[in-house]
DNA sequence: ATTCTGCATTTTGAATTCAAAATACACGAA
DNA sequence: TTCGTGTATTTTGAATTCAAAATGCAGAAT
């Protein structure tokens, strides 16, 4: 092989003087993969050729072995034995079966939230909130989600159990696949800017009942929205 | 180095004559692992020497640290930059935490099961739960804790909600490690067979307030337990 | 005596090498 | 022609090797 085997650089900028990183490589394989897998670079069912990753990466198959395991445990790709990975299919009963359990745990969420969320904590998602509807005035789609995404987490991390935060990190990133999946362009930017003023409404009066109810109905309406979008008829019967 | 450089088998059994072994290296090597951290033998917050793990298993450490990449995943080791790996410690606070999480799920377990369960499975259930009751009055502690287990795996596994079945899977390995760091030979076991008694009567009744109610309610008795045997006081004030 | 510096040793991170399994393909028999 | 069988090629699984980072320690300077 070849690629110069000089102790090159991770060929990453160059620009940055001091070169702070820290990070193993198989976490910045893992990183871009999942990136790929997400915006659908990898389509679903997809074969992955390990060699061909690797020349593409310019790493070698070791760290890129290593980011295929976690990706595996996060469930984006699947590994067979002695047959190598593929990405996983978006399977609509799994998208359901996933927004049921997400449902769940934000009206989890918000019970806690009722409880633990002090003066400085509501003021900080008021003004998250009140940012999110500046950019929904303006159609600024990318923004509006991704503070979207930053809201309902630090809504979590309000609620303050560690264990919940994880999860929802973790099955956030199946929703945002599942979302991509069904190319959610989404007409539900209005009725969900209202749901998010419900929320917060829910919140600032400490109405734990109330709170637990738009989370968790917040979430179930996003689920059918995005099912919708996969194209799954109404009908909720399994099987 | 040595260890005879044959092309030695993996040092299974070998009276198997015909070795149907399916199954990578790594994956062994997590179960095992797996198996040390939760019952303390690889005791928690210890690091983690690659190479006399590597010695011991008799493999080299290519598996071996995938296998830690996924047991990091499962939360069960922490990964250090350039520092390799310990044991995670049992946090009092992240037990509460799953345990708060898990009773949610349970919760949403028993809504599904009223509402999914049929006459088989409910009768399949009756089944499990006489058998433990046998295991019970023999005092056959295993046995009951292992059909303890596959009964409220089998549980969600009706509920019919893959990604919960996932989910309650990943969780329970944490709450044994729990159980086993909290030494938990609980006296306990009246308690928790009338609990199940209860669940079953509210299955059969295909009443999902009530098996919604008594299955959460269940997993949180068991969450207050454990958190008695790691010492903990019984003020559920946070920090 | 204490702290700092530089070197030796150990341990981890990643590439490479080697072996085993799976796949593709060509040839021959029915 | 079609179906098997055997062989070559490719791809994966795991061990080994090499390089970089961290750790431990001895000696010097204050």
């Amino acid at each position: 092989m070849d690629h110069t085997s000089l102790p090159t650089e991770p060929a990453t900028s160059r620009t940055t003087a001091p070169r702070l990183r820290r990070l193993s490589l198989y976490e910045v394989v893992a990183e871009r993969l999942r990136e790929m897998v997400l915006e659908g670079e990898l389509p679903p069912g997809s074969r992955i050729s390990e060699k061909r990753l690797c020349e593409s990466f310019e790493v070698s198959r070791t760290p890129l072995r290593e980011a295929l395991k976690v990706l595996a445990n996060e469930g984006l790709v699947e590994l067979l034995p002695n047959r190598g990975a593929k990405v996983t299919e978006v399977d609509p009963q799994a998208v359901a079966d996933l927004f049921e359990v997400m449902a769940e745990l934000e009206g989890l969420s918000g019970r806690l939230l009722a409880e633990r969320a002090d003066e400085t904590a509501i003021a900080e998602v008021r003004e998250l909130h009140e940012r999110m509807l500046d950019h929904y005035r303006r159609q600024e789609r990318q923004d509006y989600f991704a503070l979207n995404q930053r809201l309902h987490r630090r809504l979590t991390e309000i609620a303050g159990n560690g264990v919940l935060l994880e999860l929802e990190s973790s099955l956030t990133v199946k929703v945002t696949r599942a979302r991509y999946a069904a190319n959610l362009q989404l007409g539900r930017w209005e009725e969900s800017a209202r749901e998010h003023a419900e929320i917060l409404e829910a919140l600032e009066a400490r109405d734990a009942v109330a709170l637990s109810r738009t989370m968790r109905d917040h979430m179930r309406r996003t689920g059918e929205a995005v099912l919708q979008g996969l194209g799954v008829n109404g009908s909720p019967d399994k099987k």
